[in-house]
DNA sequence: ATCGGTATTTCGGTATGCACAATCGGCCCG
DNA sequence: CGGGCCGATTGTGCATACCGAAATACCGAT
């Protein structure tokens, strides 16, 4: 039961498997996480879980309350706050990765979009919060910048928490996917201006979608895209 | 010697004491990190001294190296890398302060600027290299985003081990502080496009001395500051 | 029954001990 | 004389014990 190699560390095991389980909330936001519940819960010591709820708390997965600790709450303040570091790393992102992608690669983002669609269709809503998370560290991994692309990731381990609770409805998701493919379809034609304007207005939809206010508009005209011209379906009435 | 408030406890105090020793250079990039001397150097056990190490090896500025820790190098690759970011976070904090500071908090940002005069003409540079950052982070702050402060504080943190190898020369303090005047100066017009675009060149500046091409060119033309007319001394002949 | 004070329990902070892995040196063999 | 093997050393990973503080529960007095 001890460490040799080092990826197979009990400590960065149960730190990932903490995150995972926060990001997949089956710790929700403001439960109790007690370090003994952890380490019987994970099969340790105190010792490691420490360390994990100490690099959590370092990326604010985590907060302390009171005496212990809890699973981070984003109040509306703090998701406007998250969502303007996005914008800024997005935008960023996207502009880089149409500088350095190469077409072979953007296809492949491509296809990965493409592959969100029969999730939407089947209302898997945890799963396409999953996809939409990975379909921005892909742009982000294509940006060529090791450094941004782990920060998003760490951003989206919050924008995962987040967008859990405002985004139950499809809505969310179809919006999310055409915008993608407006994204993803000014990449292709190595459009920064447009793709980052497109980034941005998707962005700060999602915090429009949260606060509750209106969003400017849209942007650029041009929408005739290389892609498969497909329409999410109508959603249905509200139930 | 055991925790009752929070601030006094002893991992965080060890956490900023070796924090600030690695941004002072107290530690140099490449220096080995041992749990037991940072335990006797900092007056504690080994427990409190690896919490510290960990949060540091996950805000990059520790590395593991072989069986034990060291103080990140940042290779070139690294540096175009973290200004990339910081060119993204830079500009958005810029527009925030433009768009939320109030005239008497750009006020005292100016104050704060001119008291790196002396600074810099006594030479100072470490001193310098400090304020530099905390400028940046003077203007995060303006721009109400306690996030955003936080990460633009964490960027510093790499951007001082950096800059301190290429920016021996006064001249990086020189053209730093002329950077710096002409981004006040469009925040004070409340002039957005322009702060960013100073910005970008400010940071973009920097890569470029460190990299050692060319970059593009300053900007706009409006120089008319509501500044106190301060031109940077000549720089003496490089000895 | 309620309030206040105290005892108890709980939980995190720190120190320490043990085990294992990696590294480096020396020694033996080719 | 050089290279590889092996052991001692070093330093981290994990577990556990101890301490003190804070929350809680209990109990007695009013």
């Amino acid at each position: 039961m001890n460490a040799r190699p080092a990826a197979a560390q009990l400590s960065r095991q149960i730190y990932a498997q903490l995150k995972a389980d926060i990001s997949a909330f089956r710790f929700k936001p403001g439960d109790p996480l007690q370090e003994l519940e952890l380490a019987a819960r994970y099969g340790g010591s105190r010792t490691p879980v420490r360390e994990a709820l100490t690099r959590l708390l370092d990326e604010g997965l985590v907060v302390r309350s009171g005496r212990g600790y809890a699973v981070t709450i984003f109040a509306p303040e703090d998701v406007r706050h998250l969502y303007e570091i996005r914008e800024a790393l997005e935008k960023m992102a996207v502009r880089l990765a149409i500088e350095r992608a190469s077409d072979g690669e953007l296809a492949l983002l491509t296809a990965e979009m493409e592959g969100h669609r029969p999730v939407i269709e089947r209302d898997d809503i945890a799963a396409f919060n999953e996809l939409d998370s990975a379909f921005h560290i892909s742009i982000a991994r294509l940006s060529a910048n090791p450094l941004l692309e782990q920060e998003m990731q760490r951003l989206h381990d919050k924008v995962k928490i987040v967008r859990n609770r405002e985004l139950s409805r499809h809505q969310g998701s179809f919006n999310a996917m055409a915008d993608h493919r407006r994204i993803l379809g000014a990449m292709l034609r190595r459009d920064v201006a447009t793709a980052e304007a497109e980034m941005r207005y998707h962005v700060r939809s999602v915090v429009a979608l949260y606060y509750g206010y209106q969003e400017p508009r849209p942007l650029n005209p041009t929408l005739d895209l290389p892609l498969p011209d497909w329409q999410p379906p109508l959603p249905g009435p509200p139930s």
